[in-house]
RNA sequence: CGGGGUGUGGUGUAGUGGUAGCACGCGUCCUUUGGGAGGAUGUAGCCCGAGUUCGAAUCUCGGCACCCCGACCA
């Protein structure tokens, strides 16, 4: 894309209204913009980030035999109510509005209820099972404070993925199999070294769930680490019999801040029970299905890559997101050889398949590359008058700042 | 929800009762062109509503919004 095409512009200050690194960044960079407290508009740089994480999110659910589905914002009352969820006096977080028809909807903070009832439609028999099914939704929740810019919003996007089984084995083997596709996303969002699968409070259906928490300081959750053993403990179920089970000494853990990137639920059979979700078995006898529950927060990881992969000049993408790989940054002024060579090495670029985002602007070189280091694309490619006159190209690495030198052919084969 | 704080051009800010100022941005012109350049000129503002006062950005009351701490967080 040609930069002087790009609507959003960068801004030299951050809001006043926002003190969070990953906010700020975000908005000077240009790609979000804040529309209230704890609800964002993504736009286009910030869009092609979010469509690279659920790329990968989607590739690895895909990978375990998920099939992606679109659920509903608005939700029936008559649902949440069987399972005693409508009142706000037991969920806090319900957005809900009225018909004018006469009747009430609720706008979807989870939706575990409404697939669970959907789902009834097609598992009706022990054959029909296992399912898991996942969708990217964007879940409203009317948070009393919102905080942490994109990391805890009123309004964000999630992978909620649900799976049913009809017997325990397969159902914790599924679960089981969750982890290992969960890490292989972060790993690959750069973020695998410093996320933890975490024993957490499990509520009403078993000991623990799991959550993955990545390290980060803006993070509102603590957690206690043993890092070689690798487990690792939310403060919430930290107790001596916690330990005990663990195998771990309180002396031999360390206490950091993290954010909350994932989490898996085992529901048991008890969910299926409240809803009403069962089948039939081999023998002929109804049993409320086996069900898991599995969440990852699409705009919060971001939010949380932006937080861990940043300088003082700006965002520093991990490759994998980055909303193109390479910024080719043109020094032309008005010198026209320059654009000419910029422009047609653009095109090259394009056609080798190369994500490029081109800064064509009229600028000065101070504030491209300050520009370019705001938007933190992993490579910085700068074509000025050495370049044009068919000298080495110039290519620095966001991460590090190491500047190589590479021909034409070099550039176009990266 | 409890506590604390803040609302001034598009952005960041100064201004404690008496002509709203600065920087950046944006527009026009000239020079400049490898790390946010210089000059000239222009553009644009006191969150909303009441009240006090000769006079309110400034004081009072109410509202709204935003930030931070806590609480909350399938």
């Amino acid at each position: 894309m040609r930069q002087s095409f790009l609507f959003t512009k960068t801004r030299r200050e951050a809001p006043k209204d926002e003190l969070s690194k990953n906010a700020q960044l975000l908005i000077r960079a240009g790609y979000v913009h804040k529309e209230m407290a704890g609800v964002y508009a993504y736009l286009p740089l910030g869009l092609a980030v979010l469509e690279n994480i659920k790329r990968i999110v989607r590739e690895e659910m895909n990978a375990i035999d998920s099939q992606e589905i679109v659920m509903t914002t608005l939700q029936r009352k008559d649902l949440w109510e069987r399972t005693h969820r409508w009142d706000d006096d037991i969920v806090d977080v319900w957005f809900k509005s009225e018909l004018k028809a006469g009747g009430e909807v609720g706008f979807g903070w989870s939706h575990e209820e409404p697939i669970g009832e959907m789902m009834k439609n097609f598992i009706v028999s022990y054959k029909d099972l296992p399912v898991s099914v996942y969708q990217f939704q964007t879940k409203l929740r009317n948070e009393l404070r919102a905080k942490s810019g994109i990391m805890r919003g009123r309004e964000f996007v999630m992978k909620d993925m649900y799976s049913f089984a009809g017997d325990e084995a397969s159902h914790l083997a599924y679960y089981e199999s969750t982890k290992p596709a969960y890490m292989n996303v972060f790993k690959r969002l750069g973020i695998g070294d410093d996320t933890y699968i975490t024993f957490a409070a499990g509520g009403a259906f078993t000991k623990f769930s799991h959550e993955f928490q990545t390290v980060c300081e803006a993070g509102e959750d603590v957690i206690y680490l043993n890092r070689e053993k690798g487990i690792a403990i939310n403060e919430e179920v930290l107790t001596d019999e916690t330990l005990t089970n663990l195998g771990v000494t309180r002396d031999s853990l360390e206490k950091v801040s993290t954010a909350e990137v994932g989490n898996i639920f085992n529901f048991g059979q008890q969910k299926a029970a409240d809803l009403g979700l069962a089948v039939k078995t081999s023998a002929g006898e109804d049993i409320a299905v086996w069900m898991g529950s599995y969440g990852i927060g699409i705009t919060r990881l971001m939010g949380v890559l932006v937080e861990k992969f940043s300088d003082e000049k700006g965002i520093v993408w991990p490759e994998t997101v980055a909303p193109f790989k390479v910024h080719l940054v043109s020094l032309a002024g008005n010198d026209e050889g320059v654009r000419a060579y910029a422009d047609a090495f653009y095109e090259d670029m394009k056609k080798a398949g190369i994500e490029v985002l081109y800064d064509d602007r009229d600028l000065r070189a101070g504030e491209k590359f300050a520009d370019s280091d705001l938007l933190g694309l992993p490579y910085r490619v700068i074509i000025g008058k050495d370049a044009a006159a068919g000298g080495e190209i110039e290519v620095v690495h966001r991460a590090t700042g190491t500047v190589e030198k590479k021909t034409r052919e070099a550039v176009l084969s990266m």
